[in-house]
DNA sequence: TCACGCATGTAATCCGTTACATGATTCC
DNA sequence: GGAATCATGTAACGGATTACATGCGTGA
């Protein structure tokens, strides 16, 4: 699976402790591929036996030691044959869907009301993505390669997130006409 | 997890054999909860175990015999108060989008095919949703509820293809301009 | 003193994937 | 004769989630 290659790809850009790399992972690179801080370590010790990347360990005073993990050339080579093989478009796996499917079980004013926690929720998606964009459109003149691929996905949860609300806001009101139609 | 919620979800619509679910979840409620035959078979024989679905054994002549589930009373209910439950937005989890991150690690023009293919697929994902949205449009009249409830969860599937078309065309776009400035 | 941030892990359970396995009928 | 469809499962493995577990330093 693509956790190793995501933790493969985040150390790419810079050397990170299993702590480091959680973070990155709630967030960042966490907004399309998400890992929980045990996921990652166990992972860690896997890549390591597999000698796409190593340790150091760094001494810190009044702090905790810490492992900075950082890639071997195998693990670049590694990560780099992967990003060339095609892939599939990710399946969707979303609960919301499942519960709109069925929705005429229940009375639709708990489906608005669903409906609408969802769509706020993505409202502040939307609002998180749209900050950290004015950080790259503050960015002088155009902007390097690797920053660029980085705005590019965030442009994707931007359209992302931006068409979610726009079905939302479709599906509240065809919710609203005829509400009682057949019940 | 919603694997069982989305099995129940499907029977209280109609009785199904663990064969019907497996070609379910593979298309209609498949687009956006996808699983195995594997998984259905395990799963079905836990949701009897704790009395939400019943089976039937029929007999068939010139086919083998299937079990046939459907809803309990108790199965029904639970479903009902699942849906109840606010739900938090799906985590995205995009191979695509991990590539693209460290997308400068490999040239260029390979990074653009990768995305031409990708697009592709979803044009022809986008292309399905559409000719099965013809059949919800040939409905003479107003929906009732419980099919507009299913053209709406496919109207989402509508969207997201069609924001995604728009982000790789823009992302393809992005990537031609000034192709080896920092190469 | 209490909560939070830094830092690392183990254990149990569950979910998902891949491979293996069988057997009848129908259509080409 | 061979492939596809109907129909059901087991087994092994690997990925993900949840809970448990520890311990220091800093700042309110």
């Amino acid at each position: 699976m693509a956790l190793s290659q995501a933790i493969l790809a985040v150390l790419s850009q810079r050397a990170c402790s299993g702590y480091d790399l959680a973070k990155q992972f709630d967030g960042s690179v966490g907004f399309f591929w998400n890992a929980s801080h045990q996921q990652i370590y166990r992972e860690l010790t896997k890549l390591e036996e597999q000698g796409l990347i190593t340790v150091e360990v760094i001494h810190q005073e009044s702090r905790p030691d810490k492992k900075q993990y950082s890639l071997t050339i195998g693990g670049e080579t590694a990560l780099r044959d992967w990003i060339l093989q095609p892939s599939s478009p990710a399946p969707i796996k979303d609960e919301m869907l499942v519960k709109l499917f069925v929705g005429h079980l229940v009375p639709i004013a708990e489906l608005q009301t669903l409906l609408q926690t969802q769509r706020q929720q993505h409202e502040e998606l939307l609002a998180i993505y749209k900050t950290i964009e004015q950080q790259f459109l503050a960015h002088p003149g155009e902007l390097p390669l690797q920053l660029r691929c980085q705005y590019l996905t965030l442009r994707n949860g931007i359209h992302f997130e931006t068409s979610w609300l726009a079905w939302c806001d479709e599906t509240l009101t065809s919710l609203t006409q005829n509400p009682t139609s057949d019940r």
